[in-house]
DNA sequence: CGGAGTGTCGAA
DNA sequence: TTCGACACTCCG
């Protein structure tokens, strides 16, 4: 059985969200007793379904031949077992530039709806497209863009970015956008019925 | 053409001797440019007649079926290809108990001359004669025993006692040794005179 | 060479 | 004295 009272890991309000507070006892050496802080972020999705991927627009994960534990690491990323391979960043600006293509040239560029406003340090829509559609494809928590502000964000992202949300401004959803979308539903429901029903 | 002012080897006078100190610096990461320190000694002899040799009391040298590199292996056993596989502290003690013998019981028990001060955690003057035997037969040097003071040496032997010597006490030959021995010479090549005479 | 853990020292 | 901050050691 492990006693341990010596480590206590914990979420801070004082910390930014997604920030964890950790604090451990030395146990030997002239300065036994004395409490290390550490703080790192601890985030929990699908493990499955992160980064490393293929660098290809892809949002679908394709394995890659080796796949280890990440060897340099920063200490902020270490701690316990569970703890995640961490994701670079702004890793989406490494797929910048990328676009499917045929034999005509360029197919399927896109834009953004006004709504969305892209926050990070990108230069095309489509990669603001690619990290929206990987949140939405990889998270298991609500998709709310980013809700810290802008400037505190883009001033020290390695602290107040969090990862686990696309690189857009935080969306607010009103009763409109809901019923607008409920409308849009039902059309397609009614074009559906009609195919269906002429086949 | 390798340019490398980062490798700085040498004897150091605080350094007992036979040991080596080394500064390495780190190239490359987040701690280039740290010096790490490697202390060494750095021997030359005969590397095919040294230990592991079969456990036996043979002196001479027998062929192991699997003859690896050390793996298990301390820092300063380390370093540049020319370094020697490691002697066990004290191997010698391995082979105490062994002795010749046929169907009529043991064979050939020995004694040290007075003059051989033995210097091991041994129990046997056999044992230290081995040991002996065996830097005779093996050194590229003049055997003259440990020269380190027997306190210093059982005190920290990794550090202090010299693995090319035998594990006695530094002895001195006299000019009464040496003119006793060629008399011992001069009788045996006189009887060698009489025998060859009389065949 | 990195990382965990301890030592050290100045400021509060 | 306690609290950072970070230098350093040890080991894999």
């Amino acid at each position: 059985m492990n006693i341990s009272i010596e480590k206590k890991k914990s979420d801070c309000d004082a910390l930014p969200k997604g920030w964890q507070r950790e604090e451990v006892v030395r146990k030997t050496g002239l300065s036994a007793g004395k409490v290390d802080v550490y703080y790192y972020r601890g985030f929990r999705s699908d493990a499955s379904l992160v980064p490393p991927i293929r660098q290809t627009a892809s949002i679908f994960k394709q394995p890659v031949t080796v796949y280890k534990t990440q060897e340099s690491k920063v200490k902020t990323d270490l701690k316990q077992g569970t703890q995640e391979k961490p994701k670079q960043l702004f890793w989406e600006k490494r797929l910048e530039g990328l676009t499917a293509c045929d034999a005509n040239g360029v197919i399927g560029t896109t834009s953004l709806p006004k709504y969305i406003k892209p926050l990070g340090p990108y230069t095309s829509d489509a990669t603001t497209i690619q990290s929206l559609a990987t949140a939405l494809h990889v998270s298991s928590q609500p998709i709310t863009g980013q809700t810290g502000s802008k400037q505190t964000i883009m001033e020290n992202p390695g602290v107040f970015l969090n990862p686990e949300q696309p690189l857009i401004a935080a969306v607010t959803i009103t009763k409109d956008d809901l019923r607008r979308q409920e409308e849009r539903v039902e059309r397609a429901r009614l074009r559906l019925q009609e195919a269906l029903a002429t086949a």
